[in-house]
DNA sequence: CAATTTCTGAGGTACGTAAATCAAAAAATC
DNA sequence: GATTTTTTGATTTACGTACCTCAGAAATTG
């Protein structure tokens, strides 16, 4: 039989409220007694029965997380999803509030942090932007005793608990594999198309992807680098310009969104002098152009997991529980054509 | 604020009693009452907070893992996990059992099956043997009340109430994706090394990738399947003589296990003369010939990914609550040599 | 209409923990 | 040794639900 405070209470010779005074850090018990009612727990093997706890607080966990106001479909999933989870929170005890920043603007993202520590939610979960302001605000946050998840974009070094979100060295290797391999030895010019290099996930997937072209595949030669903007627009100018100013791209790597742009300017070229396409993020447009054979891979993150597992990761820290890592190890999904599901 | 019984029963005009004779299927309340009572928790939106119910019913699900003494690598991380899912079952109000049956033994599974049925648990977790007795079990089974989940290989058109595993036809698919991709244009003939024709996900593998072979590579052509029983010793054999007798074979699919003996028998060749290899599963020998370019994919299925979302599906259908689809999507990890995690 | 059966209400206890109060005991201070 | 401060015990209420008992009301039957 599991054991609970009474047990322990009972074993360390001590009363009920002395045991509770130790387990939830209250003041007023001498230390003799302190180590003598841990020795208990630690002895009978005492787990705190978090959802009586919950009960007895009548606790909701309330979180917030600071989404960008980006229109491309990643991101528009990535809130649906959230918006799924607010939907679940009656079962889950959380109250989930979302809040709008604007993309790629860190004073904003700071401004938002900062108004959201005036409300003392138990954790938050954020798209990071990589900048020492934003850095400072995490930590101010963080000493505040607030859980602290980054979504999607890391900030490492930093003071967050969690990353939710995938490898982007890993996706890049990834991606470069996968070109090398489908370029079979024919030796090539690669194209890469990204949104921002000022973004860190998009400046690690082309570092990871360089990094295996240059070892695994040397006769692969990669342009300077389309910096897109996520605009459809842009990229598929880009991309029209790059194709017929170097006849001889053999791939196109795009790690960041805008693929519509992408594809029109592939689709435009006859159809035995396409390039190889992987791109990310399995949405409509490159589902369609999966299908069609206008891209030949699509490396994909799934929003519901990085939401959902911020939300567990977020409850553990906001309960200082442990988190189990390989559960929340969120994965690079390879999509061709033939395993879409 | 969420609604409680109280409120629905002042709602509804009743006692808290009968509202617990309704949400509990309880007899004794009169058709009338009985809907009114109904009509007041759709109205106020009530659902049983699960925690608490939990709490007052001092509840612990009882689940039984029925798993395959199998000894390949794959097989001992799955009975691992399910012991990692046993130490914290403590915290998770659950008490997990694991009955050991002999591999690919129909009757085996059929009385461990039956003989479980006696201590009549919350719920059944079992890696399927497809055959018309075992369906017959199952369907015994989930008549008596009991949370049936099956468990890597699935039992379709059965009494089973989830399938916690991978989409097997799609991983085919994907492994002939790949061969096809990699091979790049290049004729050549395939063999495939399976388990045993007789195991459900082995069939199904074979078929997504005969499949996809025929419709996309027309000009790939696929030995007879070689079946090596899972066995090293055999794999190794049935390889070895396949590569002397078909000098011409530029690719091997292996969708079962027993790859020690395939990576050994590969080996032996002369570098440059080695076929192209997609196996299953990641373990320390796939791993490893994955890093030395013996095998150039290895297509996954996340053992503590399958075990951790049974037990959540065997809660939920315990509870009779919904389940979250996309969340129990067992995936299909793609492990090249570059992005080994 | 009386007797019987079927519903319903009121109330309590329990689950394991949190949080509070108040009194009593122990320790520290002067 | 008296006073103050700190530590501890005992007890209570609450969280939301389950489950039990018993009495009384309502409906059904004869």
């Amino acid at each position: 039989m599991k054991p609970t405070v009474h047990d322990i209470a009972r074993s360390a010779g001590v009363s009920l409220a002395t045991v509770d005074r130790v387990l939830n850090g209250r003041p007023g018990v001498r230390h003799v007694t302190r180590e003598r009612v841990e020795g208990a727990i630690s002895a009978l093997g005492y787990v705190r029965d978090v959802a009586a706890a919950n009960l007895a607080k009548s606790r909701t966990y309330s979180f917030v997380f600071i989404l960008p106001m980006n229109d491309n479909p990643f991101m528009i999933s990535l809130a649906d999803e959230v918006r799924g989870a607010i939907g679940r929170s009656g079962a889950e005890r959380t109250g989930i509030r979302v809040v709008d920043v604007p993309p790629f603007d860190p004073s904003a993202l700071v401004g938002a942090l900062e108004a959201v520590l005036v409300e003392k939610p138990a954790g938050i979960a954020f798209v990071a932007i990589d900048t020492p302001e934003v850095r400072d605000a995490v930590a101010r946050l963080a000493g505040a005793g607030i859980a602290m998840v980054t979504l999607v974009s890391d900030l490492p070094d930093s003071a967050r608990d969690h990353y939710a979100g995938i490898d982007n060295i890993a996706a890049g290797r990834t991606a470069a594999s996968l070109m090398g391999r489908f370029l079979a030895g024919r030796s090539g010019t690669v194209a890469v198309l990204a949104g921002s290099m000022l973004v860190r996930d998009h400046r690690e997937r082309l570092e990871g992807f360089s990094a295996v072209l240059q070892d695994t595949f040397p006769d692969v030669r990669i342009l300077s680098v389309l910096e897109g903007r996520d605009d459809p627009e842009l990229a598929e100018m880009l991309v029209a310009d790059a194709l017929r100013r170097h006849p001889e791209i053999s791939g196109i790597y795009s790690l960041g969104a805008g693929n519509r742009g992408l594809i029109r300017a592939v689709q435009s070229r006859e159809a035995d002098r396409r390039p190889l396409v992987i791109a990310h993020e399995l949405t409509a447009p490159t589902r369609a152009a999966l299908t069609d054979g206008i891209i030949d891979a699509v490396l994909n993150q799934d929003a519901g997991h990085e939401v959902r597992s911020a939300i567990r990761v977020l409850k553990a820290k906001a309960d200082g529980l442990p988190v189990i890592t390989a559960q929340e190890r969120i994965r690079i999904d390879i999509f061709l054509k033939d395993n879409l599901p």
